[in-house]
DNA sequence: GCGATCAGCC
DNA sequence: TATTGTGCTGATCGCA
């Protein structure tokens, strides 16, 4: 073996027929075939850098396209009268991001396939604008095609107008067909499905200084022009792909509408007491500067507690602490490893300590303040409805999905979302919708009868998993059990489980095997889910949402490992994602039906929460209590329960 | 600007 | 044999 590797070390410095330096340049190369690689590996900015952009039948398209800009309002308004008597329209707006609640907008471009119209708001004013595209957005005979329809929906709401036409936005489309791709644009979608260059208008940059370079800019409209001329092919495209893979009520009944729920979520928003706020960051400064006075004493020297590499070298080095982990950089020093440690040093709990308060300060406390719109006085997140994997949404700046709510002072921030005068919170949240789930699709009777009856299904878990009768299992027992019942819906193994509850590693072992031995549909489930997922590439939730797998073909036993995990959760926490999205869309249809005034404004995964008139309470308790249990009918019959409140805090 | 680490939620 | 629970966002550090 050892020559073997002297002989694979050496290198061959001897060898003939590279005499002529100069066989060693870069010669010409093929260009096609570069473009096709590049672009089938999206090396965009390559393309663009070697000047490989394609020409031919590009040229021919764009000159077919035909656009108009308009600058009267008069002209506009006539053209948009003709056009609300089309079948079948595309849309596409550009916005300015400012701080007012619906962007600002800068250009609208409307037409069919035939011709395509554009308005600026430099020649007519916005009002006007949104005056007079009404007419075709609020017609129930039009199909729009769109893409991005809640942004274009929160500025409707900001100009009083609704949208009512049928619906199909290139982006939640492409959602569905394929929820990993990295980013939806309008170039990438052209490219695509027409293999066709399209370039957007750039974002003016605001960054104050150097203005040369930026200032370049196109005329936009013939790049919008180009842009939207593609709209019509891609629909066609993607409507058969979503009709194929049966996923019509998804995108048309849920997704679609659901993009409008979630534009209006974010046009009211949450509010907020800024003071409570300011206040409870005082409070946690108070606390903060102390612990930071301690820990510099307990380790002799000041340093960044914040730095992991920092703390580190003080913990493990020069106090000589045991390290009981370790990241590719240096040593462990996350909650989970330093609670092995709690006791050897009481520097330690300070620590702990001092992270849990940081965090409440700079991401909650000062992180919100930062959020709040000074018009409004009201925090508007952002929902993102094309992000995650298995059809959740998302919630961005700021996240309202990671609000504290486990540790008692954590909890306190809730106390500062506050509902406007005169109304309260409604808060709704589903009991067990992952367990529920699972005990429908794996069509497990018992944990089924267990939810049909009212059971406690972690007493339940336990005294199957630790063979006692029900009455006898302690609450030790439950919370393992519980643990027991998480791990399986993420596809957990033995070593995590045990680590999680503080058993041996065969103990937890034992507890799984006792699971699956009760609920033997659910193994059957768990298998049979891998190897679908094997044979096919991807995974589906009950309502047909897909999630394509390749990491379960992957020759790396880790990734493929994380497949399988992947394979058996999605399906069940994607179903959940779908039911709540039904919910959502049959709340905000049924408050809108019943004229109330009250409002959905955000969602935590399981849970609703209105803003409620006071006197729509009771209507509203029950609106959503109905709605959220009969978005789904499965045979582990879905609860919701309700509560009211005066703050977020008070609504649990 | 970006990866790594940590911490918050379901 | 080696490894080990899904899905997210944000703050901070430290390096390039």
């Amino acid at each position: 073996l050892a020559y073997l590797s002297r002989e694979l070390g050496t290198i061959i410095r001897e060898k003939d027929g590279f005499s002529d330096i100069n066989d060693f340049k870069r010669k010409d190369f093929n260009k096609d075939e570069l473009l096709t690689i590049f672009k089938d590996l999206e090396f965009n900015s390559f393309i663009k850098k070697m000047g490989l952009e394609s020409s031919g039948d590009e040229q021919e398209i764009q000159e077919a396209i035909c656009c108009e800009t308009i600058s009267n309002l008069e002209s506009f308004e006539k053209i948009v009268n003709q056009l609300s008597r089309e079948k079948l329209l595309s849309i596409l707006p550009v916005f300015k991001k400012t701080g007012r609640v619906g962007n600002m907008l800068e250009i609208i471009g409307i037409g069919t396939e035939e011709k395509y119209y554009f308005a600026s708001t430099e020649t007519i004013d916005e009002i006007s604008l949104a005056k007079a595209v009404k007419v075709i957005l609020e017609s129930e005979d039009i199909t729009l095609i769109s893409y991005n329809i809640k942004e274009l929906y929160t500025w409707c709401l900001y100009h009083n107008t609704e949208i009512h036409c049928q619906l199909f936005d290139l982006m939640i489309a492409e959602y569905l067909i394929d929820a990993l791709a990295s980013s939806y644009t309008i170039p990438g979608l052209s490219r695509k499905y027409l293999g066709i260059e399209v370039e957007m208008p750039k974002e003016k940059k605001r960054k104050g200084r150097q203005i040369e370079l930026e200032q370049v800019e196109e005329n936009p409209v013939e790049l919008l022009g180009k842009a939207i001329s593609t709209f019509r092919a891609i629909y066609e495209k993607q409507k058969d792909i979503i009709d194929k893979s049966k996923q019509n009520y998804l995108f048309y009944d849920v997704e679609l509408p659901l993009s409008l729920v979630l534009g209006s979520m974010e046009y009211y928003g949450f509010r907020v007491d800024k003071q409570y706020l300011e206040e409870y960051g005082a409070r946690l400064d108070y606390r903060i500067k102390s612990l930071e006075q301690t820990i510099y004493m307990l380790a002799c020297e000041e340093f960044n507690i914040n730095s992991p590499k920092q703390l580190g070298v003080i913990l493990f080095e020069k106090m000589g602490l045991k390290a009981v982990k370790k990241t590719k950089t240096g040593y462990s020093t996350d909650a989970d490893s330093l609670n092995e440690i709690i006791d050897s040093h009481e520097i330690i709990p300070c620590i702990l300590e001092y992270r849990q308060l940081t965090k409440l300060k700079s991401t909650y406390a000062e992180g919100l303040v930062k959020e709040i719109n000074p018009e409004t006085g009201r925090i508007h997140s952002s929902f993102n409805q094309t992000v995650t994997a298995t059809g959740r949404i998302s919630s961005t700046e700021p996240n309202l999905q990671n609000i504290p709510v486990r540790t008692e002072l954590g909890r306190e921030i809730r106390q500062a979302f506050i509902p406007k005068d005169g109304y309260v919170f409604v808060d709704a949240d589903y009991s067990q919708i992952e367990l529920r789930v699972l005990a429908h699709i794996t069509g497990d009777e018992v944990l089924q009868n267990a939810f049909r009856d009212g059971i406690d299904i972690h007493t339940l878990t336990a005294s199957q998993v630790f063979n006692v009768s029900m009455n006898n299992v302690t609450p030790d027992m439950r919370r393992s059990a519980k643990a027991v019942n998480f791990g399986i819906i993420y596809g957990i193994g033995d070593f995590s489980l045990a680590k999680d509850i503080g058993v041996s590693r065969k103990e937890a072992a034992r507890y799984i095997e006792n699971y699956l031995s009760t609920y033997p549909r659910i193994r059957d489930y768990m298998e049979n889910t891998v190897k679908f997922g094997k044979e096919k590439g991807y995974v589906e939730t009950m309502f047909h949402r897909v999630r394509h797998i390749p990491e379960l073909k992957s020759p790396n036993y880790q990734v493929r490992e994380f497949g399988k995990r992947v394979a058996m959760n999605t399906p069940i926490q994607g179903s959940a994602a779908d039911i709540i999205k039904i919910a959502m869309v049959k709340v905000w249809h049924e408050l809108k039906k019943n004229n109330l005034k009250s409002r959905l404004i955000l969602q935590v995964h399981d849970e609703l929460i209105i803003e409620t008139a006071i006197d729509e309470v009771e209507q509203v308790k029950e609106i959503v209590k109905t709605n959220m249990e009969s978005a789904a009918e499965l045979s582990a019959p879905l609860v919701a329960d309700v509560s009211v409140g005066s703050t977020w805090f008070e609504a649990k």
